[in-house]
DNA sequence: CAATAGCAAATTTTCGAAAGAAATCGAATC
DNA sequence: GATTCGATTTCTTTCGAAAATTTGCTATTG
């Protein structure tokens, strides 16, 4: 038993992966940027996140050191770290970006997939579409949790498309572009009452899977198109900071 | 004047940028992975590291953090650090991810591309030209120095050709990409007689640069074939870890 | 003899304090 | 009145030690 100040035992219990504080910190910290709900160049000041996390000075900035390489934390040498802005311009790079890593992996996943693979793909689908309609019928508002359930289902689907691409590069490309462009979509969700979309996300998730399947070259164009789609609607709904 | 128990100022001299420790820890590591001196695979002791490089702990932690992030560092969660190994799987996708990547920047260039843009080009070609002119009259062996010039130049040039491609993302991942297969290229060439190439560098370089400047899909070909040309070379002249 | 539990050493990880820069504010000067 | 210099405050960054964990070793047991 461990007599220690404060509280200070690191794994313990549970069976969680984190292991570490350090990942605790990334983790935790990453999910508050990607919500929004430590705005968009907000300095983030490491007494205020010692306080805000129980975490010590080193964790916290072994976390934001490696938010700064994907992009989500900005940071000057001496003069700390702050929430990485957005940005018109930097919502399409990210768009644009995923799109060119996504459809090559997208081809070569088309190319070699095997049964398992389409499996993988149908289950995904179905797993999305249960949670889609679950939500069309909840007239009322979307609360955080059904959010976040709906996000991930669509994460695993798309996922699911490009597993099968060969790349660890490509994959993890593409796991990065998706939690920057979730930084975009997120916010732009939120109050949205269920089933006012004006288009038929769940045909051009359909779409996709049957071109897919069908080894058609088409899904690369409507796997663009669905996240061309998706900008667009982010880009017009969105309250964009002042310039850009 | 500062009373310190060591040697502790941290700017202090020169004009260079370094500004904080762990940038030089993420500098020195990044050098010594890249150029072999730490060997793939090998261990990351922080006590030595600690020792070698005269840091403490947290720099150097957070500048394996950063690294991990960037595949040149392996780490599981309790167990410490190790340089990321070598094999094949892995250069050849690093190679054919910076096809991909460099190929996309170089059309957007090429679309977009102004007189300064061509300038750019023509320059850095030049640069690389000179230098390479310069090492062929060496008739002995090239010594590190030269290499490291030589390698500079030649990242310049492939760089110039993709800087006005508009996307930040694409260059920060050339970049990236970059320093990743320089793990691969850097121990080959080492101890490699000047001249000795069957293969005309220099003509596949202008081949490039001339298609570019001529706004011709080419390019995008001969960049591809040179970067799958010097892929093989170093598969073939590389004595690879047991196993792949 | 293999296997395993328990102990010791080595290593990573975390903390809290101390040191170093930058930002802030105010007074003195032009 | 504006400006610059200097001190104070705030914040980041770094250190060294303490805590938690893994690893290696040894003795014991089936």
């Amino acid at each position: 038993m461990a007599v220690v100040a404060g509280d200070r035992r690191i794994v313990s219990e549970g069976t969680g992966e984190p292991g570490t504080l350090s990942e605790v910190a990334y983790q935790r910290l990453r999910t508050d940027i990607v919500s929004g709900v430590l705005g968009a160049g907000k300095p983030l000041r490491l007494e205020a996140l010692k306080q805000r996390y129980g975490l010590s000075f080193s964790p916290l900035r072994e976390a934001l050191m490696r938010l700064q390489s994907e992009r989500l934390v900005f940071s000057t040498a001496l003069r700390g770290f702050s929430v990485a802005p957005l940005s018109r311009e930097e919502m399409k790079d990210a768009t644009e970006t995923r799109i060119l890593i996504e459809s090559e992996a997208l081809r070569r996943s088309m190319q070699g997939g095997d049964d398992d693979w389409e499996a993988g793909i149908v289950a995904a689908f179905h797993a999305l579409s249960l949670q889609a309609e679950r939500q069309s019928r909840l007239s009322g508002e979307v609360d955080a949790v059904d959010m976040h359930a709906m996000d991930e289902r669509h994460y695993q689907f798309h996922r699911a498309l490009i597993a099968h691409c060969g790349s660890p590069r490509l994959l993890d490309l593409a796991d990065q572009l998706y939690v920057e462009t979730q930084r975009y979509r997120l916010p732009c969700l939120v109050g949205r009452v269920a089933g006012t979309q004006a288009r038929d996300v769940a045909a051009e998730h359909q779409q996709i899977m049957d071109a897919t399947l069908r080894r058609s070259e088409d899904a690369v164009r409507y796997l663009a198109e669905h996240y061309r789609r998706t900008a667009a609607i982010i880009e017009a709904s969105t309250v964009w900071p002042s310039s850009a």
